[in-house]
DNA sequence: GTCTCTTATATCATATCTGATATATTAGTA
DNA sequence: TACTAATATATCAGATATGATATAAGAGAC
């Protein structure tokens, strides 16, 4: 993993290289932080099209900070609170499959 | 929702109705559910072809009981889990947001 | 400059999810 | 029948994610 991605990874949280400065992700943890990334950006897209992230914090029954977390990658984020912040937007099971997709 | 789908959901540890018998789910929610059965059902099909639960728990760092209960759609086992499962039979991205994408 | 709206950051108690363990059940075979 | 492999169920302590709150920072209007 090239040092800039690295270091703008740990920024948000991401635990990248924490057992060993030696050891890296597996191909498995990448994809997995690829899929949250893209969820990320995808809901900070949709979100800004039609409301306010307050808005969208009332739609999810969340907080204003939290969905400025979700929209900014912050590893404390879950896929499971991206996936409920999207189909809050509007978004259907179809985009959410096909922004998944596009990851790789 | 029909009740015997209904009794399905909560014998897997679902809070259907549990605010108020009245106060059914909303359809993101409803959606969210559909989208963790699907992957469940899917991972289960993909597990079964190449491996046992034992092996495919020693790959995710994980136990033989929690994904039999990821393969059952318990309601213990978030998305994330489900997603990193998938991976670890060699799911692409593509493959698993075609499975979210074919729910709905 | 000050207001106002929006977004970002920090902290925290509580809720949820986690892997581990023990054990039960099922399916297949000898 | 007994034996084995595979899967399912129950419990639980520890870890992670949660919404709430306070507050800071940024952007735009006036």
């Amino acid at each position: 993993m090239d040092e800039a991605k690295r270091k703008k990874l740990e920024d948000k949280g991401w635990k990248v290289g924490t057992v060993s400065e030696f050891l890296d992700l597996t191909p498995e943890e990448t994809t997995l932080i690829e899929i949250k990334l893209a969820l990320s950006r995808n809901l900070k897209e949709r979100r800004q099209k039609s409301m306010t992230q307050t808005e969208l914090a009332d739609k999810l029954y969340s907080s204003q900070p939290r969905v400025a977390k979700a929209e900014n990658g912050d590893a404390s984020v879950s896929i499971e609170l991206l996936i409920r912040a999207m189909l809050a937007t509007g978004a259907t099971p179809q985009e959410i499959g096909q922004v998944i997709a596009q990851v790789g």
